[in-house]
DNA sequence: TATGTTACCATACAAATGTATGGTATTTTA
DNA sequence: TAAAATACCATACATTTGTATGGTAACATA
């Protein structure tokens, strides 16, 4: 059924992944236009017809976006790490990426969030264990019990927390 | 900044939550406007203007599904569990859900994909325990080393997957 | 009582959108 | 060598889409 994918189409459909996994939906047709310098929408037309062919892609016909990644979660998109938080002890957090990891595309990252990789073991029985990337939303309000990145001074901690009348505690498990 | 919801606002903002998790994009107003009975957009267009006063959500203008649900990872929305699968000894499935989750919707389930609980241990080394809810996507091929689910007569195991010459292995860890 | 909010309606409009059709040139395949 | 696939172009068209504007009615608030 998966026939051989062109350069271009290949190209076409990496924007595919990468248009839902960064917008959370899939682009129009001018859009995908725009990106490659065509100068009008029957070009890609055609380019998703031959590729919807080959089974990557599914189109809703009159459906605006209507294009569908038929084997979602066999893509991944590489995302930038940027530092690593402690469970446990705080730790240095640096000001450029640490790693990239590949991110399967049916997590779609909130707005404004980012990555951190996890060092040390003591939210093991939260199953956040050495080594675990954990996605930061720095748009959400703490509740108490959850578990949140803090930064204290230069170092990031991973730890649940827990909001006191004049002060917020930070527990390890 | 985020003010009280009235109950038809809250229904609003509920529907696009479920249709970004269901169809993968937002929806737009005449999409809206049909699912609530609405005979035209502009209703729809001074609801959304209200939800987004109170901050739930950000509208883009002028894009086609311009909505962003600014909280996304706030929200959940009810799964069903389809039944349990044994990781170690096959376990036999149900006809029906068994249980009900609460999955985030950052997380978009694949077409056709389902879920089912895991039940025992043997899985443990790839950080896969006992209760934990895995998503089963029937469209993919699965490759050796994967970790995939499968239908011995009534009963369903969760192994990896190696393909000899001519048979199939299933693997515990 | 006056004012604002909520919850609908109708109409209008420019721009965006998916689609259809036909054309040219190059490359690949049979 | 002929046919098919690839990779663009241009134009046209009916719908869809977001948005703006104005109106009506019920209700709550100041």
């Amino acid at each position: 059924m998966a026939k051989e994918m062109t350069e271009i189409q290949k190209k076409i459909l990496e924007f595919l992944i990468n248009h839902k996994a960064d917008r959370g939906m899939p682009p129009t047709l001018a859009e995908i236009a725009k990106h490659f310098g065509y100068r009008n929408r029957a070009t890609v037309q055609q380019h998703l017809g031959a590729i919807e062919k080959k089974g990557f892609i599914k189109k809703n016909p009159k459906l605006s976006r209507g294009i569908e990644l038929t084997l979602e979660d066999k893509f991944f998109i590489p995302r930038p790490v940027l530092g690593e938080v402690a469970a446990g002890n705080p730790l240095t957090i640096y000001p450029d990426a640490v790693d990239t990891i590949d991110l399967p595309t049916i997590a779609h990252m909130p707005k404004d969030s980012f990555l951190l990789k996890v060092k040390g073991d003591s939210l093991k029985d939260a199953y956040i264990f050495s080594g675990d990337i954990v996605i930061v939303n720095p748009n959400l309000e703490p509740k108490n019990g959850q578990i949140v990145a803090a930064i204290l001074d230069d170092a990031a901690v991973v730890k649940r927390f827990y909001k006191k009348k004049n002060e917020i505690e930070l527990v390890s498990e």
